[in-house]
RNA sequence: GGGGGAGUAGCUCAGUGGGUUAGAGCAGCGGUCUUAUACACCGCUUGUCGGUGGUUCGAGUCCACCCUCCCCUACCA
């Protein structure tokens, strides 16, 4: 998978035993050339059957709407969906991998619409619903394909059905759903009509996704349903619903919530003339004057105080309250009342003779049956004064709360508007019209009458269609709803075990309370919706969906639910012959009739289909065969782990999970809930075509690569939304490239030595560098395990990024030389075991993150070119051949661990540290040795001391380092008391302490105890600590100590110069595009007697065969090189023949 | 109206069993280092830690109130 490489390190000395790497690497090319290669070895087959035995970890795919490609926001979830599944495979935990498909619903319904230009549902029953049904279907399985090509390109492991057998089937149901077809299945070849075929997708026989329209999907919601009717908690409610005119159909509450947005509205107030007070005219006010028509009463509040004005020659009562926002022009008040006291008035209304509203008025009220019934004001202890006129128009027929007020008054309902928004015939001029577009008619049409008083545009939330973005309207419809159950206005806890009982939302929360909530305001957010949720709608007069098992009998009232496919067969006595071969949708489950229970009548399904987040909730039950396999379900059920976004899933997965587990079990149908909120583009705002900050996922898999984005996507925080572009990108991909950079240069060096793993030194002989290094490797694993456990994919990667950067920045810049130098053999098999050995454990601990990256890593590292299994550094010689059949490293590192060890370095980095910032103040180059260099250590000591100094000696090019006690005349000894354990004890006396101890007021006794500011300190309350005596050149931390010497001799100028040269010698070398093993010649001119003295080591460090001093020949450049002896010309060349 | 989240450097974000001196990356400037790394390191610069009070010896961190943004929820005609 190298193939591209270049190799301009010539041949190696020995054979290769890693694939040459490129410096800059085509991250996009080798996530392409690693799919390649695990769909050739099967290397996912062979996971799932290594870890088939092993201990059950449940993971619970929430399903992906199947109705579009995947964007990058699905990224996000996918991401950690797969993050988590490879990490539990690497524990060896038996997984189902199994995908979802969310395929029913108006989603889908709208975009096939749209692809055949329908406006309305005449269109669809004119097309056919058979066809149209088909044509849902056919859009799934076209998306649920790409949706599995897209998802597999970002490294996501499932059981992935074949994206072309889906295709297939799609074709086939095209030209006939009743073909017969043969699938191959996990256990053999199954045949079955074409439809058949894909009504049973995901189940065991088939394999692969589950798809949410799958006849075991359907059959366990009949299940449901029917459960819940047996307890009573199903029923038919009539009443005033949002409904959208373009879908011709109601929504839930759940979908209500996603689509308010600002709306202008006409503001209309408008004068109801009171019969029985002449001259005298209510005023009201409206944001919808197309439900005026529908009006039957006008209501005040009976608390509230109401005036009498006059304006001209009218009167007009108004709320007092409202008189400032609802009047125009000046007034005089006559008389003020408590609303109350207009209760009872009767009023002309503005569309009284419209023959639909005297129909409806001729019947009466429900207290006075036989009595016409007049507009009249009623009491309404809603009624408010911020907006209005105090006086509200109520039209029960248009309004949900006017539908629960008309109600309790026993008021007739006018219900003005059909499915389409269109005023029903009895409307007189408005009959046909579209409620939505008739104010201005209405407007005209009331100033005509001298009804009108005043309008001005009136901008609010208004709901729209979540799906199409048409506006609301409130229409009066019957639509089926399970009962929540009542909400007690007391403490839960303190409920009676029959209060529970008959409530299913507090069933619902004590499961709710029995999961593990990530991040934990999920659990709060959960249960504030369950108190607050309405019955649910589960209801749709639409055509694609689940059908409702709801058969209603039209002659006594009987309300029956088939609880599944066998139940309505036994129990169907017309039709079933049309239905039988079809999966259970529309049209053909209509045709079956049953005979009705309690009279016996013919009675017919309703013709609804089934609010789509039943068929998401069903799935903890129907993908694990709850029905046909209980042994199989009780292995997996509940889940362990589920993930999604969690804006809008509170509501809806969540919610109806929750809510059918707990009707079917009262379990939890998952124990840990991982929540993560939006992607969001770079500028912070939504992604959005027409603003230019949207990504399409295949361009992003393409240009920045999965694996970066993986990187972002577990380096993210997930209860915050992420901001998702290039640039973020770029940042992400630059800190895998340091990795690459370690691995690219182990290669290098690797090929040009010809080292390869295999007489690897014990870690004795090691250097504290070596075993520093693979400490930490053990420590990350460790580290990354807790938070990848524990759902943080974030501290994980935190660990990561810091390994990485200890790797890159620490243990190779300090190592280098052993690599590439004449070192001993013993130091360099150390220095190329080790990093081996590094590179190794970084692959396992990134593979889940990184699936791609880590596996071409490994490959080279561990396998070789020829996809033979080798060794892996364990010395057994059957490594597996992907870093994903490898098991988490944890245990394997853990001897590794020194903690002690990792202490002593972060003192040295730090002491290092210092010492460079100390040269830059006295402006040394790093270049240039100095003497000595001293060091004051907090608590004096440090373990592997020799090794570490010599090491931060190297680091500071200083020839000795001197390790100085806190008694040294370099520094003077500081108390630091330990606030954490003296601030209780000494309170208000802490300052005076804190003073006395940055003063070095204070007093050391004998026994270690100390006496500052009043007060007495034990050893254990304080830590002496040393700091530079005031008016030297030191640099300082938290009692580590630095000085250098900068008195420079003649022969530490000397030794700068060398190396001065020697590295400008190798810029040419650069330069001239020469190969690391080239030899040269070179000539330097101007050279000063000392420096020329070291010329065999110059030469021996940039592979000069020869130096001389003087000109070059005849056209060979020359450089310039200042050094401190005086001003050099330097020229080189190449040896012409490389031995 | 009720509930939740967020507010820390120009940008993206770390930082809670309270500990005195608030950090990183990116961007900018000045250096250094380098035949793995257009890479890394060092230094400089910008902070009323949203505001005001409170608790405390001590508050970015705990409490109260307020401001701004986002989300959820609610019957506002």
């Amino acid at each position: 998978m190298n193939s591209r490489a270049s190799d301009a390190l010539g041949t190696p000395i020995r054979g290769p035993m890693f694939q040459p790497v490129e410096a800059k690497p085509d991250l996009i090319a080798q996530e392409h050339d690693v799919l390649r290669m695990w769909a050739e070895r099967r290397t996912f087959a062979r996971l799932r059957a290594q870890n088939a035995e092993g201990e059950r970890w449940s993971f619970l795919d929430g399903p992906i709407t199947a109705n579009n490609p995947m964007g990058v926001h699905h990224a996000w979830g996918r991401t950690y969906k797969d993050v988590f599944q490879r990490f539990r495979a690497m524990l060896g935990h038996a997984q189902r991998w199994q995908n979802g498909f969310d395929c029913q619903g108006l989603w889908v319904e709208v975009n096939v619409e749209r692809d055949l230009g329908f406006t309305n549902k005449h269109d669809i029953e004119e097309f056919g619903i058979a066809e149209f049904v088909s044509l849902c279907k056919q859009r799934v399985l076209t998306f649920a394909a790409r949706q599995t090509e897209q998802s597999i390109r970002l490294g996501m492991w499932m059981d992935w059905n074949d994206p072309d057998e889906l295709r297939r089937l799609r074709d086939l149901l095209a030209s006939d759903p009743g073909q017969t077809v043969t699938v191959q299945g996990p256990d053999g070849a199954l045949t079955d009509t074409v439809e058949m075929i894909v009504g049973r997708l995901g189940m065991p026989e088939i394999g692969g996704s589950y798809f949410t329209f799958s006849n075991e999907n359907n059959d366990l919601i009949w299940g449901f349903l029917a459960e819940c009717h047996r307890r009573g908690w199903l029923y038919k409610g009539h009443d005033s619903m949002p409904w959208c005119p373009r879908c011709g159909t109601g929504l839930s509450q759940m979908e209500m919530n996603e689509g308010y947005a600002d709306r202008e509205d006409p503001g209309l107030t408008l004068r109801f003339p009171l019969l029985d007070r002449p001259g005298e005219a209510l005023l009201l006010w409206t944001t919808t004057p197309w439900t005026l028509a529908a009006n039957v009463a006008a209501a005040v509040g009976p608390k509230l105080r109401y005036v009498r004005i006059r304006q001209g020659g009218d009167e007009f009562w108004v709320g007092r309250g409202t008189l400032r926002q609802a009047v125009v022009g000046p007034f005089e008040v006559l008389e003020e009342r408590p609303g109350s006291d207009l209760v009872g008035w009767r009023y002309s209304g503005p569309f009284d003779e419209l023959p639909a509203v005297r129909d409806a008025f001729a019947k009466g009220t429900r207290d006075e049956p036989g009595q016409p019934y007049e507009h009249r004001v009623v009491a309404w202890d809603e009624v408010g004064e911020e907006e209005g006129t105090g006086i509200v128009h109520i039209a029960p027929g248009c309004g949900a709360e006017d539908y629960q007020l008309g109600k309790a008054l026993g008021l007739p309902v006018v219900g003005p508007i059909d499915e389409e928004g269109l005023y029903y015939d009895g409307f007189g001029w408005l009959s046909r019209l579209e409620a939505p577009n008739v104010a201005e008619r209405i407007v005209d049409d009331l100033e005509r009458r001298g009804l009108f008083y005043h309008l001005e545009p009136y901008t609010h939330r208004y709901p729209h269609c979540w799906r199409c973005g048409t506006p609301l309207l409130f229409r009066l419809v019957d639509e089926w709803f399970i009962d929540m159950g009542p909400v007690y206005d007391q403490p839960r806890e303190t409920l009676s075990p029959e209060q529970f009982d008959a409530s299913l939302r507090y069933q619902i929360m004590e499961v709710v309370g029995r999961i593990r909530w990530i991040p934990g305001f999920g659990y709060e957010r959960e249960l504030d919706w369950l108190l607050n949720m309405r019955d649910w709608m589960i209801s749709k007069k639409r055509y694609w969906g689940l059908a409702l098992p709801i058969y209603e009998c039209r002659a006594c009232g009987t309300v029956e639910v088939i609880g599944g496919r066998a139940e309505l067969q036994e129990r169907a006595v017309e039709g079933w012959d049309v239905f039988e071969g079809h999966t259970p949708h529309r049209p053909y489950v209509d045709a079956v009739k049953i005979a009705c229970s309690g009279c016996g009548a013919l009675v017919e399904r309703i013709k609804d289909v089934g609010n789509p987040w039943l068929d998401a909730g069903i799935v903890p039950f129907s993908t694990l065969h709850y029905r046909e396999d209980q042994e199989y379900w009780k292995r997996w059920f509940p889940a362990d782990f589920i993930t999604e976004s969690f804006p809008g899933q509170f509501r809806n997965w969540f919610y109806s999970m929750l809510a059918m587990s707990t009707v079917l079990r009262r379990e939890e149908p998952f124990k840990t809930i991982f929540g993560y909120a939006l992607l969001y583009g770079e500028d912070g705002r939504p992604m959005h075509k027409s603003w230019g900050n949207a990504i399409e996922f295949d361009e992003a898999a393409e240009r920045m690569g999965v694996d970066v984005m993986r990187w972002m996507f577990a380096n993210a925080r997930p209860e915050e939304n992420i901001l998702f572009g290039w640039h973020a990108a770029d940042a992400a991909r630059r800190e895998l490239l340091v990795l690459w950079n370690v691995y690219a240069f182990f290669v290098t060096y690797a090929r040009v030595t010809g080292w390869s793993p295999g007489d690897d030194p014990t870690a004795a002989d090691r250097s504290p560098l070596d075993r520093w290094i693979l400490s930490r490797a053990a420590g990350v694993a460790a580290e990354a395990e807790d938070h990848m456990r524990d759902y943080d994919a974030l501290g994980a990667g935190r660990a990561i990024s810091r390994f990485i950067d200890d790797l890159s920045t620490w243990y190779l810049r300090r190592s280098r030389r052993r690599f590439s130098r004449g070192e001993a053999g013993a130091s360099r098999s150390a220095a190329f075991a080790t990093l081996h050995e590094a590179l190794i454990a970084t692959a396992r601990i990134t593979a889940p993150i990184l699936p791609f990256l880590a596996e071409s890593l490994y490959q080279n590292l561990v396998v070789g070119g020829d996809g033979q299994g080798d060794d892996g550094g364990d010395g057994d010689g059957a490594a597996p051949d992907s870093v994903h059949l490898t098991r988490w490293p944890t245990a394997e590192l853990a001897a590794q661990r020194d903690e002690a060890l990792e202490a002593a370095m972060a003192t040295a980095r730090r002491a290092v540290e210092l010492a460079r910032t100390l040269r830059g103040q006295a402006g040394i180059k790093i270049r240039q040795p100095v003497a000595r260099m001293w060091l004051a250590l907090p608590g004096g000591e440090l373990p592997e001391r020799e090794a570490l100094l010599e090491l931060i000696a190297e680091e500071v090019n200083v020839a000795s380092v001197e390790v100085i006690g806190d008694e040294s005349d370099l520094v003077e000894r500081r108390v630091k008391p330990l606030l954490p354990v003296i601030g209780r004890k000494l309170g208000p006396a802490v300052p005076a302490v804190m003073t006395a101890a940055r003063e070095g007021a204070f007093e050391i006794h004998p026994d270690g105890s100390v006496t500052l500011g009043g007060v007495t300190l034990a050893p254990d309350e304080i830590e002496i600590l040393a700091t530079p005596r005031p008016g030297t050149a030191v640099a300082h931390d938290e009692g580590l100590v630095v000085v250098i010497d900068t008195a420079l001799t003649p022969k530490l100028r000397t030794e700068g110069d060398v190396r001065e040269l020697e590295r400008a010698i190798q810029d040419l070398r650069k330069e001239a595009g020469l190969a690391v093993r080239d030899q040269i010649e070179v000539w330097i001119s101007g050279l000063s007697s000392d420096v020329a003295a070291h010329r065999d080591r110059i030469a021996a460090d940039t592979l000069a065969a020869r130096i001389a001093l003087g000109a070059p020949p005849e056209g060979l450049r020359q450089s310039t090189v200042e050094l401190q002896s005086g001003r050099v010309a330097v020229s080189l060349r190449r040896l012409a023949s490389d031995g």
